[in-house]
DNA sequence: TGCGCAATTACAAACGTTTGCAACTCAGCT
DNA sequence: AGCTGAGTTGCAAACGTTTGTAATTGCGCA
């Protein structure tokens, strides 16, 4: 018996033909007769012959695999980015290959060069939150591979992005808050190195000072990450003091965080405290009070994302560089609406 | 200017010698003289040389890439899984490609097949709900290409498998809800096709059975998805009759379904009702009443399905053919503990 | 001068494909 | 009989590597 998988050789060997006949009968090109053509195909599917990916890939020099680099698998938005992307490959007839750097740069850096080299024909990042040194992208570019960014992107790099609007996400989050009668309005975001921050705390102090209302350095914390007990702990004191009727939050669960502790202040929310979170996870919808939040359009990023890539794939001359910005929407739920 | 990655020959081409010089240089061989290794190394840093992955996976018929196929990316479970593959994956040299079949059974095959040819060096999977035929796989082992199951397994093939003491985890929680004092207790599941479900009820039944406890065939309830929705809409009727005081839910989901059904009839948890999920979710902590829950131990699922995974990719002649079972522990949280 | 040996390098095959081009067969025509 | 051309098929190169073997060089020594 032979062992490893069937090829094309095999399957000429057992007809007495030589490998390009079966190529190309397997092609179904008319160059070969009928007869052989039929033979050399059956003969594939008896053997289950599927084409040697690798062998495939080095010929074309396309390996039809996109990368992605996310900062973080278990994320319920960038899950759905992950599914976006896919959806959008599959049906190009492209595989995907993801790597998640676990929000740390050494990874990213690790991660991006694994791929650089004939791995893949194209590559989606979003940075971590630690990254600051752009070089491995820059590798990237400088190769003429095609790079999108999307959501956390970077600004130095020349490539096409997809990002959310983030700052009329703050804006809209505040302003719904101002709209609620709250005047005295918190700000809990997460690391402001981040683009996506500064944004959405621009957006929440453009909604302020529109209205005429005015916050303090108490009222604005930055936390190092969007986790609840990062939020909780950070958020305790300025709950506590209450000082504010309102609070918008960068992430749900930095939201969630902050109601806990306005809960254990025996404060009641929306009532004493209207809250607005960030993403729209489903925890939102299980949570009591049921959190008001900005939608973030994950697969609609995923998809949008793997557009812009194949396109730049399949048109190499053609340099494509837009930024496609997606609206975020507000969801309004219980803990913003006080009746 | 040249165009795409700078290769061995393009060095070669520099430097004047040839591409089995290079080759030789770049792997330190001593055959080669100092100098000349020298200057080898020190133009292929000059250009970033890197080699190229699709040429040497050809050379070598290894990838050093291994594949995962799970029903649900957006799944705290499974990323945890993922994350254990990975960091085992990553220590031994090899990257990780992932598909998720969106628990669609035709989506499994068609990643399954992909995968097939000089793709990957191995495979682990976890089979999507709607699996009944095991073809994909079969062809897979034909091939002489491992492969590991994890969580949910298929029983029909000879292949390595990770799995949980499900049966123990079901005796576990129901258990416990004896033990606190409950008599009239409810199980509620996921799909009933899969192995997991079919033991976890195993365990319960034979904690009743050794309790002296009666169960009613209205007392079980299978859901078709193990989700919070439908969870909430099966386990509304049997709820709201109050006739079980105690309640073991296959999935965290699921018990929220019916602590929210609870809470809807003015039951309270624990009081009323004591309630044990599965899967240790992070919304359980957060949810109030928190949440009593089996734990699921993904990481070291994915640990171990990648060890006997690169086990077997490293010792192609010796069958390894072995099931590791894991064991779950109990969560004590609010829901099944009434003071 | 010529031989052998060590040191260094180059050549070529191989991995599994595809594809331009050459080669072969055979029938039909002059 | 010989030429043409259509219909088939095979050869060989190429993609970027690695590696066994052959080739080249220069030196020491008889």
């Amino acid at each position: 018996m032979k062992k490893g998988p069937v090829t094309i050789k095999d399957i000429a060997k057992e007809l007495n033909v030589s490998v390009s006949t079966v190529s190309r009968a397997l092609a179904d090109n008319p160059l070969v007769k009928l007869e052989t053509r039929n033979a050399v195909k059956e003969l594939a599917k008896k053997y289950h012959y599927r084409p040697h990916f690798t062998a495939l890939s080095l010929r074309s020099n396309k390996t039809k695999t996109l990368g992605i680099i996310i900062p973080q698998l278990v994320h319920e938005f960038f899950s759905m980015v992950i599914r976006g992307i896919e959806d959008h490959a599959y049906a190009n007839g492209y595989n995907v290959i993801i790597s998640s750097s676990h929000e740390s740069y050494e990874r990213e850096v690790i991660d991006t060069k694994a791929l650089i080299n004939g791995r893949v024909d194209g590559l989606m990042a979003c940075i971590s939150k630690e990254t600051n040194d752009y070089e491995h992208f820059k590798e990237f570019v400088d190769r003429n591979l095609p790079l999108v960014f999307f959501d956390c992107i970077c600004d130095e790099i020349d490539a096409p992005k997809v990002v959310l609007d983030d700052f009329d996400a703050g804006y809209q989050a505040t302003k719904h808050l101002i709209g609620q009668g709250n005047t005295r309005i918190a700000y809990v975001g997460g690391p402001i190195n981040l683009i996506i921050n500064q944004d959405r705390m621009a957006g929440y102090n453009k909604a302020l000072s529109e209205a005429g209302l005015n916050t303090k350095d108490e009222w604005i914390i930055h936390c190092d990450s969007g986790d609840y007990e990062d939020g909780r702990k950070r958020s305790e004191r300025l709950v506590n003091s209450k000082e504010i009727d309102g609070l918008f939050a960068a992430t749900d669960m930095l939201a969630i965080g902050a109601i806990k502790n306005a809960k254990k202040a025996g404060l009641t929310v929306p009532g004493d405290l209207s809250v607005v979170g960030f993403s729209n996870w489903s925890i939102g919808t299980l949570y009591e009070p049921s959190l008001s939040t900005m939608s973030q359009p994950g697969y609609e990023m995923g998809l949008k994302a793997a557009e812009l890539l194949i396109k730049q794939i399949d048109n190499p001359d053609q340099m494509v560089n837009e930024t496609v910005v997606l609206k975020s929407e507000l969801i309004v739920r219980e803990s913003s609406v006080s009746d």
